[in-house]
DNA sequence: CGCATTTCCTGGTAGC
DNA sequence: TGCTACCAGGAAATGC
């Protein structure tokens, strides 16, 4: 499911091709609905550049508006113009100029958007509105994210897929940095302590810079822009391994629902916050 | 306002 | 083989 190393991936590939194309028509195959709004503004203009924040794809159009993108769990984006229309094509981009001069928008499931606002206006995206820092943002500091931390008694996971204190970190690469730096995913986020913060920041970048490298995580839909895989499922340590053993201490990882999302991790090397009524064995 | 819960949606799969 | 039941989950909507 795309997080933040897959969205890069797709932002990377696509800014070449797009930026600076001018959009001819937009068609909308998906049901009307907010998940679409306002596509047909998109025509005439020209696609300024591809940018990313977090898991949004952001597109600044030169009439002033903006094209959002968002992959939600099964969204692909391909250049299109070969061949039938799929069964999941939600929308197509048709631009001006030479080919492969389409963007088709696949999404199964519909978890995805891709809609227009105007430039910066992003009242109809709450989470993108109330986005937290980019986590490569060099003037983001370790004492930032733990301010940032103290602010939430949510389960340090949950506030993480909230996106508020740090953009772009979904379920995977969340159980892959809690475990890197051995921090309970049920762990209270303000409990978190100043040391750990910074160590869990720096996870966050690591785990997220490796995946990018390696083109994102593929394990059932994502696919970049030409149709490969990406190769980091290979390496995580953590995410879709219950019942496998831990690559730091040789335990048994264990898989819990924290905040309805299926969460694997470490007994050992991730202790659970003393819990002040629990009774003496 | 903060946080928990529910909803959206369909392919894949387990079980019979 | 074909059926049902259930699971996966990012973000928004709803509830308290």
């Amino acid at each position: 499911m795309p997080e933040l190393p897959e969205v890069e991936t797709v932002r990377r590939q696509l800014q070449p091709w797009l930026s600076g194309r001018t959009i001819a028509r937009v068609e909308l195959l998906a049901p009307p609905g907010p998940k679409y709004a306002s596509l047909e503004r998109a025509a005439g203009q020209a696609i300024e550049r591809v940018d990313r924040r977090g898991k949004f794809l952001l597109m600044p159009l030169s009439g002033g508006d903006e094209l959002i993108a968002h992959l939600g769990m099964t969204g692909v984006l391909t250049p299109g113009g070969t061949g039938q229309p799929g069964k999941h094509l939600r929308v197509a981009v048709d631009l001006e100029g030479a080919a492969p001069n389409r963007l088709e928008f696949n999404d199964p499931r519909r978890f995805g958007r891709f809609l227009v606002v105007r430039r910066g206006e992003y009242g109809a995206l709450p989470t993108l509105a109330a986005l937290g820092p980019e986590p490569f943002d060099e003037s983001f500091t370790g004492a930032r994210f733990y301010q940032a931390l103290q602010r939430s008694q949510m389960a340090v996971k949950t506030y993480l897929l909230s996106q508020r204190p740090v953009a772009g970190v979904g379920n995977i690469y969340a159980d892959e940095a809690l475990w890197r730096v051995g921090v309970h995913p049920l762990t209270p986020a303000a409990r978190v302590k100043k040391e750990q913060a910074s160590q869990l920041l720096a996870a966050v970048r690591d785990v997220l810079a490796a995946s990018i490298e390696a083109q994102g995580t593929t394990l059932a839909d994502y696919r970049t822009v030409y149709g490969e895989s990406g190769d980091y499922a290979d390496r995580l340590d953590v995410y879709g391994r219950a019942g496998q053993e831990c690559r730091r201490c040789g335990g048994r990882l264990e898989r819990l629902v924290v905040g309805q999302r299926g969460t694997t991790y470490c007994p050992d090397c991730q202790r659970r916050p003393t819990d002040r009524r629990r009774r003496a064995k």
